[in-house]
DNA sequence: GTCGATTTCTACACCTGGTATACATTTACA
DNA sequence: TGTAAATGTATACCAGGTGTAGAAATCGAC
C-alpha cells in the first residue's frame, strides 16, 4: 500500500516538502523569539499554511520542534536486539553510547554545531519542551523493558526494572552533555569528561550502589 | 510574620476551607465525569468560586488532583539526611519503602480505600495527569541527589546517577502496585507480592544489572 | 488530455485553559 | 470604628486545539 521506498509520488513528496517547511519556519521563529513567545498563528502564516493545516501535520505545538527526537525513541531497543550473541545488553548499550559521543550523535548530547546547540539551549529553557521529550523517554523505556525481556530471558519485573535504570542513566548522562554545551563548552573540550563520565555510569549500572557511603565523611 | 503553627487566624482558615472545598468539589466531579470531561469553569460553579479565584488557589487545573502529593515530593531526600549513622542510604530507602507497603501508604500505591483506588485510576488513564505526576519525580530526583551529595560524600555525578536510579526503580514498583489496585486486585492480596518484588528491586540497585543475560535462554 | 473519486487544504466558528485589569469585599489591627 | 492590605469577583481577552463544510489539488483509468 504505502510504497516508501519505491517512487513516493507526487502527493507523497509535497506532504514531506510542507511538513518540513512548516517545521524549518517554527523552528526558525522560535529560536529567534523563544518558544512562547510565538504563537501558532505566527508560524502558520510564516509557512504559508492555515492553522487547520499545522496542526494536520503536527499534533500540537511541541511536535514542531521535538518530531526530529521521535526516531531515537526505539533505539535502545533496537540496540539491545541487534546485540553479538555473547554480549550482555548492557555491554552493547555502553559501546553504542561511546560511539555516539564519538560520531557527536545529538542523542548523546554532544553536539556543538551551531543550530544544533541553539536548539537544545531552547529546549533546555522550556519546560514545555522538555516534558515532550520525557514522553519519548517513556515508550523509549517501556520498548527497551520489551527488548530485554524477549533477548535476554529475562522476567517481567527485572527487565522494568533494568530499562528503567539504564533509560535514567542515559538520559543524564545526554543531559547533562547537553547542558554544557548549550553554556559554551565546545564538543572537542568536552569529549574526554564525557567518556569519563558515561563509562563510570555503565559501570555504576552495572555494579551498582552497593558502594554508596555510610553517613558522615 | 506567618505563624502557622499559632492560632492561624480568620484568614488562614478560610483559605484552607476555601483550597479544600475546592478541591474535594473538583475531584468529586472529575471521579462522576472523568478529568477531562469536566471543565475548570465547572468546577469553579460546583466550588461557589469564580474562576479566576480557583486559579489563585491552583497554578493549572491537573493541581486540582496532584496537590495532594506534593508532600511526598522531597520524601526521599528527607529519608536519606534522617537515617541513621552506619546506614548506607539505601538500606534506609528500602526500610521505608518496606514501611511504606506495610502501613499502606499511597505512596507506595499499595492503598486501596475506595476513593484512593478511584483517584488512582483515574490518574492513571488521564495523561496529564501522569505528566503533571513525573514533574514531581524530577524534583524528587533532584532533591535525592542533594541529599547524597551531602550526607554521603559523594561526587556530584554519582550522586545524580543514584538518585535517577533509585527514582526509577521507586516509581516503577508504585506504578506496578497502583496498576494492579485500579485493576481489582486488593492491598491485602497484593501485599506479599509486593515486598517480594521490592526486595528485589533493592537488590538489583545494590548488585547492579551484571547478572543480565547474553542473548539465548 | 479529461473525468470522477479521493485526499488534502482552507476559512471560520467554537471550546477550554489560563491571565490582565479594574473594582468590590473582607479581614486585621490600631 | 476606620482604614490599609489582602482576597475575591466580573469581564474581557489570548493562545492552543478541534469540528465542519466546502474548495482545490492529485490520482488513476480511460
Amino acid at each position: 500500500m504505502d510504497a516508501v521506498t519505491e517512487q513516493p509520488g507526487l502527493r507523497e513528496r509535497k506532504k514531506r516538502r510542507t511538513h518540513a517547511a512548516i517545521s524549518e519556519a517554527a523552528i526558525a521563529l522560535f529560536l529567534e523569539r523563544g518558544f512562547d513567545q510565538v504563537s501558532v498563528a505566527q508560524v502558520a502564516e510564516a509557512a504559508e499554511v492555515s492553522k487547520r493545516t499545522l496542526f494536520a501535520y503536527f499534533p500540537a505545538k511541541e511536535d514542531l520542534v521535538v518530531h526530529r527526537f521521535a526516531d531515537h525513541e526505539t533505539e535502545s531497543a533496537r540496540v539491545v536486539r541487534a546485540r553479538p550473541e555473547r554480549m550482555t545488553p548492557l555491554a552493547a548499550l555502553r559501546e553504542h553510547f561511546l560511539d555516539g559521543l564519538r560520531r557527536r550523535d545529538p542523542f548523546s548530547g554532544l553536539n556543538d554545531r551551531p543550530d544544533i546547540r541553539a536548539l537544545f539551549r531552547m529546549i533546555l529553557e522550556t519546560p514545555a519542551l522538555i516534558v515532550r521529550l520525557e514522553r519519548f523517554r517513556s515508550t523509549g523505556e517501556r520498548t527497551l523493558a520489551e527488548a530485554l525481556r524477549e533477548t535476554a530471558d529475562t522476567p517481567d519485573l527485572t527487565a522494568r526494572l533494568a530499562a528503567a535504570q539504564i533509560v535514567a542513566v542515559h538520559w543524564t548522562l545526554a543531559l547533562d552533555n547537553a547542558t554544557r554545551l548549550a553554556s559554551g563548552e565546545t564538543a572537542d573540550e568536552r569529549y574526554a569528561g564525557a567518556v569519563d563520565d558515561a563509562e563510570h555510569a555503565f559501570a555504576l549500572l552495572e555494579n551498582g550502589l552497593r558502594r554508596l557511603p555510610r553517613h558522615g565523611s
